[in-house]
DNA sequence: TTGATTACATTTTTCTAATTCTGTAATTGG
DNA sequence: CCAATTACAGAATTAGAAAAATGTAATCAA
């Protein structure tokens, strides 16, 4: 019986539930894990059992942020709406999910921001699943598959990289989202009618 | 008669060539007025005679930064091919100008990029003539104007935003770049067609 | 007149020592 | 066995004093 009494998995949800917070209110470079290991009742070296190192506790931060953005992206791609609608929708989620989060939780918004940069596979993963949704949207729209959805990701990458993207959800910003999307749609669809 | 025996204007130019020096060797970030100073062999406070403050001599380092770039687009756009490849060789030639400066001058990109940031005037103002100089292309393509300009634009800050853009020049990003302006510009025709 | 100087107050930066943190290893106890 | 501990070396951070830089003002000299 450990002397935490907790499982290893609960343990691991703790300590990034605590990571959580003290990122929030310090932000994401001033992290120790001696804090979070304070805060949990045990030694730093604990830790150690739970995470390879600090970049896995980060990791699994990113992470735990990640998961909300992934399930409302899924749904939409799993909806019945017709796929020009689909693909719309999906991107302004994305960017409002974003934007919002950068406003409300700048701390690890920054975090994540690095952590795109360093290539991290947490970021990595979450990059191809969104590669991959977008690609079937696409499809089902009958406007092409992987190539043309970099190239659309390209194109929208003002809108949704961490770089650019600015603090809170804009509506104007949407809507000027919407028209470029509709648009290279449209030079997509006339690719495709002049090109057959 | 001034003590270094320099007219204002080659005070000027002077003091920009020493601070670019600088700036190359040790990044935007140390650069020191004093320094800048002692090199042209005056005191540091002569230097405030030919610059409101230090902000000022980075503005006018940036600027002559800008100059060349500033010349290379004019002339494609003064130029007497069709629009839409004039429109494409001017999106190329900033993604050659920008991606090669990234990697010859990575320091004075890197404060390049801080001024974008920071909205500085000097920025501003080019960005201001970049905008305009593809609407006027689009304008002769018979594509729109600044609106559709600024859509273009953000379609495309991927690969040309400093942030995101990556040291020295990469052709299979420059085929990416020519063939989303491609889809965008088809996009943009399309919607004239079918909006008028 | 004006480019330049020295002098000076106010930030900024640099430096260094002390502290704190990270990650590893050997060990403990349920 | 395995979560957790203590002990420890090397790396990183902190804090506070010292040094240097920025920007202003009064003044000088060509």
């Amino acid at each position: 019986m450990p002397r935490t009494g907790l499982s290893p998995e609960k343990a691991r949800q703790r300590a990034v539930e605590i990571a959580v917070a003290r990122i929030r209110e310090n932000g994401f470079v001033k992290l120790r894990l001696a804090d979070v290991a304070r805060e949990m009742g045990v030694s730093h070296a604990a830790l150690y059992a739970h995470f390879r190192d600090k970049a896995a506790l980060l990791d699994a931060v990113t992470e735990s942020w990640l998961i909300e953005a992934r399930a409302r992206t899924a749904a939409i791609c799993a909806g019945s709406a017709p796929p020009a609608e689909r693909i719309e929708a999906w991107f302004v989620a994305r960017y409002r999910i974003k934007s919002a989060r950068a406003r409300s939780d700048p701390e690890i918004f920054y975090g994540f921001n690095e952590a795109t940069a360093g290539e991290r596979p947490v970021i990595r993963d979450y990059m191809h699943r969104m590669h991959q949704e977008l690609a079937g949207l696409l499809g089902e729209a009958g406007l092409g598959g992987g190539a043309e959805a970099a190239m659309v990701e390209e194109a929208l990458a003002g809108f949704l990289h961490p770089a650019l993207i600015s603090s809170g959800p804009r509506p104007e910003r949407e809507d000027a989202l919407r028209r470029l999307l509709r648009v290279v749609l449209a030079g997509l669809a006339a690719a495709r009618e002049g090109g057959a």
